[in-house]
DNA sequence: AAAAAGTCGTGATGTTATTCACAAATTAAT
DNA sequence: ATTAATTTGTGAATAACATCACGACTTTTT
């Protein structure tokens, strides 16, 4: 909330350099240099030093830094000491694949409900999350302010809009719906189709054999 | 193959635009202008005519472009003529989510060949796609170039060094793992963690009221 | 037919991000 | 103790992208 100098190219990478740090921590590793953690994570080692030092001198000169506690630095950086309740709207295979994704039980950051159309699948759990009807969004949402949207694109904008009123103000919209939203509202767009059709764009049109 | 001077910010999002051309063109349009296109998929009107500039004189002053036009522009430069395969590694939740994504069928990339371990899936199909099992990647692949890696991140490494071998050079990774290719094979990374962490890093340290 | 409104394409400028390259500091080796 | 090898942090250079702003041209209106 305060010092925002941290630049968003830098903000996107801090939770991969978290997670590898954990990783690290796991295996028992009580230092790691910007090159070794630059072949991990495939960031330019120069890149790596550079984001970190946003943050202030974490690192020592012929040392490296010290995984513990940098670690412990990301961890309250990145907010792990207070849980975020998250709501995911569409339990289909993209929003089941969500709430049974592992990765996102190690951090502070929580599916708590669930909304689905599907009556058969009202009133159910996945993983210990609770399915709610859509139809009981506004009910069930309840200071919920941060929404996962898997669900048919046709349906995204009505629900968007329904999430707004209740002070949703960050959605991770996965429907190929460019949804509009007010200025407050945080939208990161993640398209399948986009991605795969970019891919094999960049084959095609870009060769890397010896770039 | 040729013309290598898009930006790879363009390349991205020319997905987004065809799709929306493509839209448009259903829906009868016969012309539209950069600042509509601007307001549908939330890019700024003049990154679009400089988008669409690297492409040479597509519009018009005064009257916009032809929606038409357009799209057939944009269906060759996209190798819209020509079919791209791509196998799908791990039919799980994600991985069911992209064989039933009818999005892809608007275009000429069809997933041709789906890989799991779980014998019950071997030998049935979803949505038409025939599932094989893992240890027949090496017979089956047969020349696919293209594969979205839906994989646990434990098999990753694995599995990526198998595609690597039978020619794939291609990867649409969603494992949370980094793998490691040859210079020549590109992968793009999609971690829904880090998306979801980045998400909520950013509600909280950019807060957008008035920016 | 003239004036007004709309729109592209792009040079110039501004912004953000990446990478180079090296002094300063530390550690490891001899 | 000295020397050699590491490695950070960062000023400066470069690169990639986005946006402004306006001339030129087209369409629409009066």
């Amino acid at each position: 909330m305060e010092q925002n100098k941290i630049p968003q190219a830098t903000a996107k990478r801090l939770p991969l350099y978290y997670r590898f740090l954990n990783n690290l921590n796991q295996q028992g590793k009580k230092r790691v240099s910007s090159k070794e953690l630059s072949e991990a994570v495939k960031v330019d080692s120069a890149t790596i030093r550079r984001d970190f030092s946003y943050f202030g001198a974490l690192g020592k000169k012929g040392y490296g830094y010290n995984v513990e506690y940098l670690l412990g630095f990301f961890r309250s950086t990145l907010d792990q000491h207070e849980v975020t309740e998250v709501a995911l709207i569409g339990a289909g295979n993209l929003g089941t694949a969500f709430l049974k994704y592992s990765f996102l039980k190690n951090n502070n950051i929580r599916i708590t409900k669930a909304f689905d159309a599907d009556p058969s699948k009202v009133g159910t759990d996945i993983d210990g999350v609770p399915i709610y009807h859509v139809d009981e969004l506004v009910e069930q949402l309840d200071g919920i302010s941060v929404a996962i949207l898997t669900v048919p694109s046709s349906e995204a904008e009505a629900i968007t809009e329904k999430l707004v009123n209740e002070g949703v103000n960050g959605i991770l919209n996965f429907t190929p719906a460019r949804i509009t939203v007010p200025q407050h509202v945080r939208v990161h767009h993640i398209d399948l189709a986009v991605e795969l059709q970019s891919l094999v764009y960049f084959l095609k049109h870009y060769p890397l054999d010896k770039e």
